[in-house]
DNA sequence: GAATTAATTGAACGTTTGTTTTATTATCCG
DNA sequence: CGGATAATAAAACAAACGTTCAATTAATTC
């Protein structure tokens, strides 16, 4: 009735974090409870209390992790001198390829921001911002460069994110399509959608060329 | 300690249905409290109970008139005869409009599903899915005919209903840009996104006239 | 104006909630 | 082997939860 054999908090750590993301991405924040989390991790509630001082600061530490891991997994891909076409390739494939491996962090951070205090939702929609910004400044530059015709730059941005993030509601891998495809035709979207001129890395009809990185894109 | 004067269970149950709407969209099904809700009414939580069985009920009941709502709306606005594109233009500007008029129920219906029960959550998507196969069926005649060109029509409504969608997560009326304003622009990238030729009512770059409807779109 | 119906209150029900406290045992270090 | 520490169980806490019930009053009907 006290410390049981084999118990580690290492491990109990990282059991927590994972079943803690599960759950509150099937039942949502409110309806998982911190019996119910314990009950998974197979611990009783109290010992969760080792691991984080309130539910709702275990919440913020998953969203953090999730936007950092996004904002990091951009910064270890992104091409850094490339034209504004790879560029915007290069960030179609990672946006995707991260939420599609991590759609249940993505759902967690996306679904649950009213459950934070002010301050704690300030800063992870400061990360978010950020990680957008680079997408607005693809664009601009595209722009500038006449490659893209875009009428506003804000608006669009924000389209894109929405059109690649929603892919985690429906795609479920091992169906009709594999990643790879999802990944090559979200592309070409994004190639029309911005008005991209038919050069360089896109072929005559305006669909592009997969880059053949689509299957391991995500090796963070 | 009774029946207050002026009562009227009309006005109440329109005022239950609306101080739901918004407070579930703010905090959140599981989070709003059926006293909270009974406070923004201005009403003991036992009265709510005259107007439906159950918190859940409640719900599903607000869902439910979302979709009858928006189906109703693409009923009556819809143009039979017309070519795909024209079709496909009237489809985003519904759609566009209804959701920006109805933010919060659309935050709700898109949000609480998971609250629902098996048999309740049944009932909801096949209202929606209902809805999102008219699109697919315009994408199917427009490429059957020659207009668009997509990858894979299935997965492209997705991407399209997403990025429509998406426009309640950031979009607040009397800011930067006016809802027909917006409604333009994704009108326009929703052209580009298909494929779209440029004739008929497409001018030259491929964007969209924007058809002058959009201020007074959703005037159900 | 009496009888009936509609609308609501206030109190109470048993559960469940997040969290704290205290005690107990396994593991690690010397 | 013995003391320190890490990890947990078990029990308890007050507060809040959805919901029910009986009592009570306003509005309506005849």
């Amino acid at each position: 009735m006290a410390r049981t054999t084999g118990s580690d908090g290492e491990k109990t750590e990282a059991a927590v974090r994972e079943a803690a993301v599960s759950l509150i991405a099937r039942l949502g924040y409110e309806a998982m409870s911190m019996r119910q989390l314990a009950a998974e991790v197979g611990v009783q509630a109290a010992a969760l209390y080792r691991y984080f001082p309130t539910k709702q600061d275990l919440l913020f530490m998953l969203m953090r992790e999730h936007m950092e891991g996004l904002i990091e997994a951009w910064r270890a891909t992104r091409p850094v001198g490339a034209d504004p076409a790879a560029r915007l390739a290069a960030y179609v494939e990672n946006h995707i390829a991260f939420h599609i491996e991590r759609r249940h962090s993505t759902h967690v951070s996306n679904m649950e921001l009213r459950s934070l205090s002010h301050e704690k939702l300030t800063q992870i929609l400061r990360m978010r911002t950020a990680y957008e910004k680079e997408l607005r400044a693809i664009l601009r530059d595209g722009v500038e460069a006449g490659l893209f015709s875009i009428e506003d730059t804000g608006l669009t941005a924000m389209a894109l994110i929405q059109m690649m993030t929603g892919v985690i509601v429906w795609f479920r891998p091992g169906e009709r399509l594999s990643i790879a495809e999802v990944t090559a035709t979200y592309l070409a979207m994004t190639m029309r959608l911005v008005g991209a001129k038919s050069d360089g890395a896109t072929t005559s009809h305006g669909a592009v060329r997969p880059f053949e990185r689509a299957t391991d894109a995500a090796a963070l």
